[in-house]
DNA sequence: ACCTGAACACCGTTCAAGT
DNA sequence: ACCTGAACACCGTTCAAGT
């Protein structure tokens, strides 16, 4: 007796330490101690697992930072730092992250997904600095461009690149502001 | 008779359009009208073809990058210009590099030459800094944003996403060299 | 309601045999 | 030197049958 939340869960795992290709019905049943057939009771196929599994990231990765931030009402500049302490230095954000970014750049439904969640974030880093009191077109750029800088470092972290140093998120921030 | 080259170049094709998991023996077989013995003729194995794929990325996508740039005697803020405008405005160099930093988010070969061509760039920008006359601690931190900002783009691009305005490459540059 | 077991298709890999 | 064709293994998917 499996749940569909466990699935998800050792997809999860599978997708962060392999990628989407890594999740695969038969390795996870037999993880799971199961049959194939116990898969197809509970998701139509494979791709109804990764349909899950991106869900699963959508609730988590956006609205999970932005409820964490915002319900303390603390000034502009200190929630820009709170999201970049967030997401540069969070230890599994990267990984999933990484992970679902890297399949969406060959998957159209994961792609679909990025591409809001990009749109969400970026907004909320423009707003951010308009009420640091930027004119609206300085902040458009500006949160673009760190915007860039956090998707970058997603994406060198999941290479096994090194992080980047605390001193690096000051002198974005002083950038950002200046 | 199908050669090396055009099982390298259906090879790529293949990655830029579907990943990694998209480079398949058999389809590609089909699509140049041989068997799949053929291939083994060519490659050890599926593997094989894949090194290729990157070693073929590592000629182009650096070393052809810097060179175009370095021959012409400008001064540093100019290169550097050059630089984003090659790599923000080009048409085809998201699409692969977008693809091959998806695909080394999973596979340790492909990671260990994204980790190598990565440091051998930010390091590239931070000279160009230097030169610029920036301290060499405000060079290091800002060579890391502008080529973290760069991947972030290529990572936008590739999952379909708007690319950036120009506008945007010179208020960044102008954050740089302020 | 949830799972097993057998069956089939697709693709990676091998290899003896062909030209 | 380069390729074919047949064979086998692995995994996605289906489905009738079990509890």
């Amino acid at each position: 007796m499996v749940s569909r939340e466990e699935w998800i869960k050792a997809g999860i795992k599978a997708l962060v330490r392999g990628g989407p290709e890594a999740v695969r019905v038969e390795p996870l049943a037999k993880q799971l101690a199961v049959t194939k057939g116990s898969f197809y009771w509970h998701f139509d196929d494979r791709g109804a697992l990764l349909d899950a599994l991106l869900e699963q990231w959508k609730r988590v990765a956006t609205l999970a930072v932005i409820d964490a931030i915002e319900p303390q009402a603390i000034t502009p500049q200190e929630r820009l730092r709170a999201l970049m302490m967030m997401t540069f230095r969070s230890a599994e954000a990267p990984a999933i992250e990484g992970a679902i970014r890297a399949w969406s750049a060959s998957d159209p439904r994961a792609q679909k997904v990025v591409r809001r969640i990009d749109r969400v974030r970026e907004r909320y880093v423009r707003e951010l600095l308009v009420e640091c009191g930027l004119p609206a077109q300085v902040a458009a750029a500006r949160a673009r461009v760190m915007y860039l800088a956090l998707i970058g470092e997603f994406s060198v972290v999941a290479h096994g690149g090194a992080p980047s140093s605390p001193a690096l998120f000051g002198e974005l921030l002083r950038l950002l502001l200046a």
